[in-house]
DNA sequence: ACAAGTCGGTTGTTTTTACAACGAAAAGAG
DNA sequence: CTCTTTTCGTTGTAAAAACAACCGACTTGT
């Protein structure tokens, strides 16, 4: 548990709390660690969950499969990132993705009602992560608007210039590693995969862009 | 001012507050009135927002146009309702979309800053507005996360089916009645209204459901 | 009551996507 | 190192959606 208290310092939900502060706050908040094999399922749809959970190691994919297959790939949780926020309320009910752990995997739990009720004394640095929760999970809320917008898109190709620009802006360069694959990148914008490739082909030959593997260049 | 207390109260974010213990909070948060013509833009695209709101009066629609006039609905907000959740933190930007009354609305603001920074002594009803935001802003996450299954299916017909066994299942009922009209529901679920309205009437045809105007019964 | 505007359905054409199937290249396993 | 699996591009075909245009019914404002 502790190895991962450095970790934790660099995640949103504990920015500006010491490790010391960490180290104590991880009993009070009933923290729990569980490591997850590459492709197993670590939350699955229909299940309950009462934590708030933080992923220290791996990396997770929030995603649907419905009765014909199709996978759709709602979100990506790389190591820092939150998930389960949006199960805070006990009344939630039960949840509507599967997790599944692309990458050999340690997630933490947090309970979430010793988060969200104020305690008086226990913690002193309580109210810091009551404030950095908020900020994630209005953030994660802008994200999913942001992703919203891609799909939204009525053709391929409009969402992968989207989708492709805007990960251009975050990297704040015309070049940038995207972190899915082809298939995943098709169910991540919810297009068939061989036709995405071939609108990607075709952009790239009218010179909108470049790329090799994961690794694009807008132009 | 005083005369919404009512509505307010029965408002996700006062919860379990009292009348005379909102009417208290209300100079605490700073609250502040304003209304809107319908047509009118409560909030545009790229402007800061500092503060939560609550629609007390009317209806509103957060939205996007591009540069073609393609409209995308995000998200309806009822009586009650909240919405610049996803702008609490501070480096949060400027809006991506606009806010735009579909009907004459009277929206409340109220200083973000002084609902999150948990006042030790001023207002005892605080911690439970603080839990409310919580348990608010954690259920619009997860209505995001349902539209987003919504509009990630692949046909229009499955978007179609998505969405009104989702308004069936929350209406206790397979009669019931939508918010949009043809045009707005297209731009809702992002498909063309022509194509929408022939694939609506198709199924139909075929038994799956019946319809007149916006009341829906599923077969 | 009348004119103007909105709304919803319909149709035909064009464009785009989904689907299926295949092969080459790369990655991974033993 | 070789065999197997995965990944990605490519192609052709069938299905679906977008688009544009039109009409009739219904609203709204004056």
């Amino acid at each position: 548990m502790k190895k991962f208290i450095p970790i934790l310092k660099r995640t949103q939900l504990f920015a500006a709390v010491s490790e010391e502060e960490i180290s104590s706050m991880l009993s009070c908040l009933n923290a729990r660690l569980r490591t997850y094999k590459k492709g197993e399922y670590v939350l699955r749809q229909g299940e309950h969950l009462d934590d708030i959970t933080v992923l220290v190691d791996g990396e997770l994919h929030i995603q649907r499969d419905d009765y014909w297959g199709n996978r759709a790939i709602v979100d990506r949780i790389a190591v820092g990132e939150m998930f389960g926020e949006a199960y805070i309320a006990p009344e939630s009910g039960a949840l509507l993705n599967d997790v599944i752990a692309v990458e050999d995997s340690t997630v933490m739990f947090f309970d979430v009602k010793r988060i969200i009720t104020v305690c008086s004394s226990a913690c002193r640095f309580h109210s810091m992560v009551v404030q950095n929760l908020f900020f994630a999970i209005s953030e994660k809320n802008r994200k999913l608007v942001q992703k919203l917008g891609y799909i939204s898109k009525r053709s391929t190709r409009e969402k992968l210039m989207s989708y492709l620009s805007e990960e251009a802006k975050r990297n704040n360069s015309s070049s940038f590693i995207i972190p899915f694959n082809r298939q995943q990148l098709a169910d991540f914008l919810s297009v068939d995969r061989s036709a995405m490739s071939n609108e990607l082909c075709k952009m790239r030959d009218e010179g909108l862009l470049e790329f090799n593997k994961n690794a694009f260049k807008l132009l």
